[in-house]
DNA sequence: TTGACATATTCCTATATGGGTATATCATCC
DNA sequence: GGATGATATACCCATATAGGAATATGTCAA
């Protein structure tokens, strides 16, 4: 079996970093196509297909104005991705919960040898 | 261009469910390669394989202990996912103040109709 | 040394990719 | 209708996959 699909799900979409960078273009507020091409530096057409990939796992979303076409973020999509990498604060915190202790430690140092004086 | 390596960067690496289901195993301690094995069901090749990879973004590490190696969960190296989904949290709770906001208006609605009877 | 256990690597194949380029679609304006 | 602007799709290609199966490597035990 070859890797999944792109459209799969967030993780695979969010994988590309253009499609990131887009992501982060649009959380200011959505734009047409041409904006992301300027922005970007990239061909259309390839932004057309990011877009495309982004618009199929539901992390954005499509509104036609004229001939332009408002492309807009849509930040649910991105929740699982969220949700999975929260569940290791824990051990972020964890790794700082060691710190304070560490520091605790110096600390009580210090004081030692400051009565020793 | 074909799709970037499954080894390029953290967000690549974690597009993989299977890579993620090793990842949130392991977070609750060190394992050797048989007991994920077992755990994931699925053959042993590919689960070393899947840690290779999962190495080679540094999100695992191993340490030998006999014939077996064990390997634990290294949280920094999902930092960068964390970061960049953390940028979104804004958003997140932007709708939430705009639920707030459409809460506050229904109240208000409500208080008038009680004082109109 | 031989055998059994634990893990890693190699080889195979179908498949989807991302970029480039050309072209199609659709709306607007004259 | 025809031209132009904005966007989407189609086609080509090099490449890396994930799984399956077989095999290699390394370690311990008798």
């Amino acid at each position: 079996m070859a890797r999944a699909a792109t459209t799969t799900d967030a993780f695979n979409a969010v994988a590309e970093p253009r499609r990131r960078e887009i992501l982060d273009l649009l959380a200011d507020g959505e734009r047409p196509v041409n904006d992301l091409v300027e922005l970007l530096g990239i061909a259309q057409p390839q932004v057309s297909k990011h877009l495309r990939v982004l618009r199929e796992v539901g992390a954005v979303e499509v509104r036609d104005l004229g001939r332009q076409r408002l492309y807009r973020i849509n930040v649910e999509a991105l929740r699982p991705i969220h949700d999975w990498i929260g569940n290791y604060e824990r051990l972020w915190s964890d790794r700082f919960d060691q710190l304070d202790l560490v520091l605790e430690d110096l600390k009580a140092k210090e004081q030692e040898s400051v009565d020793d004086e």
